[in-house]
RNA sequence: GGGCCUGUAGCUCAGUCAGGUAGAGCGUCGGGCUUUUAACCCGAUGGUCGCGGGUUCGAACCCCGUCGGGCCCGCCA
């Protein structure tokens, strides 16, 4: 069973109405590692349906959460803004300067990060119920957990500590308000009339807050248990660092219970890292943002790349190689027939589970009903990208020049993106040798040397065209009784210096025929010498 | 200190929750395809399942121990 349909069984175990919670704080750039919370919730939410339970799936925006200390990407004055709501400050302009001016516009720095983010959960066809966080402070959807919270502050410190192992300061109190600078930092609560806490600031000045109506909010450790109180989460997903002995999940699980509700099922899920690059990290720069992986790779590869993936396995995400062999397969997958699969007899329980898996895996990560039968390959396309500079000629070689869709325009656009950036793997990069390349000349053997003076000659006299240079090609195998593939074989050592590549002769007519036939001399000369 | 994940073919991994004759893709090798989509088709190759115990008729899988790798435990998905 698909990871996503077991999750799906537990849940239905539980009950028929769920909802489906996942949360980011939008402190700075999203990223990749991002895209699994919201693709696992996405799925999970899919198998339940399936299942034919009631759920809806949520995204909640953190944008209640201060900011913790000035990025790497923001300029020093932000230090203005640490402790503040990152609802309630500017957003930065390009230089990370704070922009006052589209502040002022009612552009916040939330708003800023998630407006990226909320535009590739499109592409990817993700479409939750956005909750924001400040906002439902403000409305007092939190008033009954916050006054519960404080009311039981005891109890919730004694949880925190047992749980966590962790040593609560004195004055700890499960309220944080604001301070006169609009702070949560340096704040000290000295009394509790409910609904109101009257704290001291770093200043020195005394004020109340009224925490049914959102002035302040609960630390994170409660805040996370409110949230699935009066939202009525049932199921979450969260990253393993939340998912640590003592993490905020355990203290979360009790916590619950004082407001009256159970604990929703869990499920913790490893993170992403680059290639060789190890974990995201925005502070490091050592991140790909939803915007520039979905700039190469298509959503539905994406979602491949979590839908097959289970949840405790890290992956690794890899920009060059391994975006050409996750296409094929997925290429692969899209293309069985999963039903014939299944009617063949004496499958083992194994079998039966990996094409079920399979099965499922594809369903989650095509986007649309009707997914179009792969017309290209994912390496076929990088080819033809290279070889053909107009679009129109790259459809006229698939036999499509009568009607292009969008998705296969789109492709061919993230292609010849990623064709252009440095994530492009040299292994599928066509270089044409100016110099006969001397590990390549020791490959030729006596079949290539033989016929390569009779090819150079015929390639020497006959039209430069896709179909002469064709023809050249094969009577020179044929006048010398070896096989094609020995011919293109040595065309391949002497011209890019390897054994195998892409059709040659439409490489050919674009290049200039005295450069080729001098490279082909060349490398007989040296081929002889050696 | 507490905890999580991980170790299976040259490479990337599935299979471990529900024990029942070791799997896939890539690679490699051989063959096919009388003008190759780095394609396609057929065949072959390849593993003391990290190691040691235990339970069992039977263990990659369960239990105990051990070694190696990655990671989390103020904040971070």
């Amino acid at each position: 069973m698909h990871w996503s349909d077991v999750v799906a069984q537990r849940l239905a175990e539980r009950g028929k109405k769920h909802i489906v919670s996942t949360g980011i704080t939008p402190s700075g750039e999203f990223h990749i590692g991002h895209l699994r919370e919201i693709l696992t919730g996405d799925m999970i939410s899919k198998a339940a349906k399936k299942a034919g339970l009631d759920v809806e799936f949520v995204f909640i925006v953190d944008s209640a959460d201060p900011l913790r200390k000035v990025y790497s990407f923001l300029d020093d004055s932000y230090s203005a803004y640490i402790g503040h709501q990152l609802k309630q400050i500017p957003p930065p302009n390009e230089f990370g300067m704070p922009d006052l001016e589209r502040f002022s516009n009612g552009v916040s720095y939330a708003d800023h990060f998630l407006e990226p983010f909320k535009e590739a959960l499109t592409q990817i066809d993700v479409h939750p119920r956005f909750i924001d966080n400040f906002d439902s402070y403000a409305n007092g959807e939190f008033a009954e957990t916050a006054r519960q919270a404080c009311n039981n502050a005891d109890k919730i410190r004694e949880i925190i500590e047992r749980v966590s192992g962790r040593q609560l300061a004195d004055d700890w109190f499960p309220w944080n308000p604001i301070d006169s600078n609009g702070s949560i930092d340096g704040i000290r609560v000295n009394g509790w009339e409910d609904p109101l806490v009257h704290w001291t600031d770093s200043e020195g000045r005394l004020g109340t807050s009224d925490v049914t109506k959102g002035e302040g909010k609960l630390p994170w450790r409660v805040d996370w248990p409110a949230k699935w109180a009066w939202i009525g989460v049932t199921m979450e997903p969260f990253g393993k660092d939340h998912g640590a002995a003592g993490g905020s999940f355990d203290t979360g699980k009790e916590i619950v219970e004082l407001f009256g509700v159970k604990a929703p099922l869990d499920l913790t899920y490893e993170w992403i890292s680059l290639r060789g690059k190890g974990a995201m990290s925005s502070s490091s720069g050592n991140t790909i943002g939803p915007l520039e992986a979905l700039s190469l790779v298509p959503p539905e590869i994406l979602r491949y790349l979590v839908a097959s993936t289970k949840p405790n396995k890290a992956i690794e995400f890899d920009t060059g190689m391994g975006l050409v062999n996750l296409a094929d397969e997925f290429e692969r997958t899209t293309a069985r027939d999963f039903s014939l699969e299944m009617e063949k007899e004496g499958l083992s329980r194994r079998q039966i589970v990996a094409i079920e898996d399979a099965k499922t895996a594809v369903e989650l990560s095509c986007i649309s009903e009707k997914e179009e039968a792969s017309l290209v390959t994912f390496r076929h396309l990088a080819l033809l990208a290279q070889t053909k500079s107009k679009d129109e000629d790259v459809w006229e070689s698939l036999g499509l020049s009568e009607s292009v869709s969008q998705a296969m325009t789109d492709r061919l656009q993230r292609m010849r993106t990623w064709i252009q950036s440095k994530h492009f793997p040299d292994e599928l990069r066509i270089t044409i040798l100016e110099q006969p390349d001397s590990d390549a000349i020791g490959l030729l053997d006596d079949q290539n040397m033989k016929v390569l003076p009779d090819l150079t000659a015929s390639l020497r006299t006959c039209e430069w065209t896709v179909k002469e240079i064709q023809s050249a090609i094969s009577s020179a195998a044929s006048n010398n009784e070896i096989a094609p593939r020995s011919v293109y074989r040595a065309l391949y050592l002497c011209i890019m210096g390897r054994e195998r590549g892409p059709r040659l002769p439409t490489i050919l007519v674009e290049l200039d025929r005295d450069s080729i036939l001098s490279l082909l001399d060349a490398c007989i000369q040296a081929k002889k010498e050696s």
